[in-house]
DNA sequence: TCTGGGGTCCTTTTCCTT
DNA sequence: TCTGAAGGAAAAGGACCC
């Protein structure tokens, strides 16, 4: 029998298609003094007339999601707020509602292992499940219970999404792409040469820019001309591993199982400040930060019942450089002043005379506190002691 | 000119121990 | 005691994803 798999994603704010509108990434100022005044409402309670326009914002951000009406102008996902201001400068900025994209998330995912259990869990708006042992799933090619889901999540929170289905994961998240925003598409495995192979390589989940970049340059622009290489051609740019990987992609196979369960692999928290700042002369104020930082860590690590014992710090320079840091010690920990003293030693370790555009405070090696109680202390590099004098 | 935030995974380099 | 090889863990950077 066959695997089949499916990707849903949401599309958030349906509601609001045919205006000209955008959703900013992170919060600003502008946001909280929003939400002060009007105290206590939602945000889909505001209305949209307070909102800004992308003309009257000037900083910095960039775009989390568009709608199709906005999209028109040119504006999408991931772009600056400045260019899109130039190419939409009557677009409303709305501030990112993560209290109410945490509560779909949940309801969308409720519905989705209330039909089928064995599901992927691939951040706020997608998952991957496994058909193959739901009664009905082969049903029209697995049509039936795609259609059943998507009525489900519908009532649920009033969300449309697409879904691919497909033999594999990788040609499951393809196929969700092709009838957007709130089809169905069923791939079987003939339809490879005919819909995939003409697709561009960056479809591939996995091909980002720069290995995109480095394909075109080697005449490679279609997933069917990647198909065309030879492996071997392929694992001489690219390395033994990815290589093959990018070869086994163009020809749709995939065989990665569902990840049904896993734990953090790390915690952390950044941010990029409204303007540039110097580590001398903005001390106080970067000092300030970068302790809010830590106790935002130490209490995300509280929350999820985690604590770690690999501190790190990244920082970004005003020329979008980016450099980390980072200490393994003895013990773990979820302490924002321990956290705090060891990232202090990692920030020693870094150029503080220039500028600095983003702060971002990391903890990994995560444990769970029972998980430690019977195994050893693990070892690890031991903090000089007697330090403990703040740079910033 | 502009480029968020929170993650994962992979590769390469460095450092330490045997 | 010195030296080199080998292997593992940690550190650092980079690509990618939502």
């Amino acid at each position: 029998m066959d695997a089949f798999f499916a990707s849903v994603e949401l599309l958030r704010y349906p509601q609001l298609k045919g205006l000209p509108l955008v959703i900013g990434g992170g919060r600003r100022r502008e946001d909280d003094q929003l939400l002060t005044a009007h105290a206590g409402l939602p945000l889909s309670a505001i209305p949209l007339a307070d909102f800004p326009r992308l003309k009257d914002y000037a900083g910095r951000g960039v775009i989390t999601t568009a709608t199709y009406a906005a999209r028109q102008f040119g504006v999408g996902s991931a772009m600056g707020l400045m260019k899109a201001a130039r190419q939409c400068p009557d677009a409303i900025l709305l501030p990112v509602d993560f209290d109410e994209i945490r509560r779909c998330s949940r309801a969308f995912k409720a519905v989705i292992r209330e039909i089928a259990p064995v599901m992927e869990d691939c951040g706020v708006d997608e998952v991957y499940i496994d058909f193959t042992e739901v009664p009905g799933g082969q049903r029209e090619g697995g049509r039936v219970l795609a259609r059943l889901i998507q009525q489900g999540i519908f009532e649920a929170t009033g969300l449309t999404c697409s879904i691919g289905v497909a033999p594999n994961q990788l040609l499951a998240k393809m196929a969700s792409e092709f009838n957007k925003p709130n089809g169905i598409a069923v791939l079987q495995p003939d339809d490879l040469q005919r819909l995939i192979w003409p697709l561009p390589c960056r479809k591939i989940n996995g091909i980002g820019p720069k290995t995109d970049e480095r394909l075109q340059s080697l005449g490679i622009r279609t997933i069917g001309e990647l198909a065309a290489q030879p492996c071997q051609a392929l694992i001489g740019p690219f390395g033994r591993s990815h290589g093959r990987w990018l070869h086994e992609a163009a020809w749709g196979r995939d065989d990665s199982p569902l990840v049904t369960h896993s734990k953090p692999v790390s915690v952390s928290r950044e941010t990029t400040f409204e303007r540039d700042l110097h580590p001398r002369h903005d001390r106080a104020e970067l000092g300030a930060l970068f302790t809010r930082l830590c106790e935002q860590v130490a209490a995300d690590l509280s929350a999820k019942g985690y604590v770690g014992r690999t501190i790190g710090i990244k920082l970004r320079y005003g020329d979008f450089k980016s450099v980390t840091r980072d200490l393994t010690v003895e013990q773990h920990t979820a302490d924002a002043r321990e956290i705090r003293r060891i990232a202090g030693q990692c920030l020693k370790r870094v150029d503080l005379t220039r500028q600095l555009r983003l702060l971002g405070v990391r903890v990994g090696h995560l444990a769970r506190p029972d998980e430690l109680a019977s195994t050893p202390p693990a070892a690890g590099k031991q903090p000089t002691p007697g330090e403990s004098l703040p740079l910033f």
